[in-house]
DNA sequence: TCATTAAGCTACGGCTCCGTATCTAATTTG
DNA sequence: CAAATTAGATACGGAGCCGTAGCTTAATGA
């Protein structure tokens, strides 16, 4: 009983959601057209004379979502800084985007054009990861010795939230990311 | 001009094949017995005799497919024991089967049963991780504190290799391999 | 108010995969 | 060599998505 049509950007939010929970749920192989129309309770035809495929309308989406919040050391405390970067991590790891950015580098050998498009939209516009921030503030600030911060340190604490992700299906808590922290980020930076 | 009708065990592998290549190059999402059976050169008739769905074939696939070698360690040098054991992990990652094994679990949320499948039968009979093995036997001999192997210390070299491996869309070489070892794993492990 | 824009609906032929049935011919086995 | 298997080929109706077309009707704004 509510005839309500959404127009323009509205619309276009509405559409750019839904791209993401199917994304989500059927993965980048099942991503059609039909199937986005559908949960955002629109025509296909409203899709086509925005978008030529799923894939342009995905890379849209992804430039849409809310970025993730950066990083703000406190400069004092380097174990809690690197606490809150990975807690920033995995809270961002929950949103909707987050599913999609997963099956988009998870499949970057079938969709490379995808996974570009992912890196020149998301990735690029956002300096480095979220520990790299903290350490380079830290390093920055003589608190850390710079020759510590290497491609390889720098990842320790990523690395470990992914891996544990994926062996326990479930985001890491407080207690393992201050374990990630305290048994493998602090003593590989020498502390 | 060779009519040679493959038959019982060895069409059983020639289509086993075909399904990792399959998975790999089109996904979980676009496994299809059309497809298998296209790439093997059957009849989709013969599979349908033997597997119900797409699934099942490639479980199947991989239990039969070849294990991955178990680290030996050496029992006297712990940093070339942890760099083989990485280099065991990236010597199968460019086998067919972990692709197979890698969409499986990057889409483990869209598919349980799979993944569910996969830690049955290839994961669990194989024990444990690659520098796990190595780990313990050094703390079983004593050259290692037992207390540093904690589910995070265990976890890092393969942790590293996963993200590295994401990040740069290709398998670590044996200068990063070192790397790892010597900027994150050691270190952690008190060394 | 009234003309313009754009959303929403229905339908189309074409394609691919589904799962099954039917038939043939090659290979093994007794 | 004859009989039993089973691989391989072909065809089928059904379903879902493709991309496009034609139309109705709600929202907008001059």
């Amino acid at each position: 009983m509510t005839p309500e049509r959404r127009r323009g950007e509205a619309l276009v939010r509405a559409i750019h959601e839904a791209a993401l929970a199917e994304v989500a749920e059927t993965g980048l192989g099942g991503l059609t057209m039909e199937g986005i129309a559908r949960r955002a309770a629109t025509a296909k035809t409203v899709l086509y004379r925005r978008w030529a495929t799923p894939f342009e309308l995905l890379v849209d989406a992804l430039g849409e979502a809310h970025p993730v919040e950066v990083p703000t050391p406190a400069a004092d405390d380097l174990r809690a800084d690197l606490i809150a970067a990975l807690t920033l991590l995995t809270d961002w790891m929950i949103t909707p985007a987050a599913g999609a950015v997963l099956a988009i580098t998870s499949e970057r050998a079938r969709y490379p054009e995808l996974a570009e498009a992912l890196y020149r939209k998301v990735f690029d516009p956002r300096g480095g990861t979220f520990t790299a921030t903290v350490l380079r503030h830290y390093a920055a600030s003589g608190r850390l010795d710079p020759r510590r911060l290497t491609p390889i340190t720098t990842q320790i604490g990523e690395a470990l939230v992914f891996k544990l992700s994926i062996d326990s299906d479930r985001i890491p808590g407080p207690d393992e990311i201050a374990a990630i922290v305290d048994e493998a980020l602090l003593p590989a930076l020498g502390l």
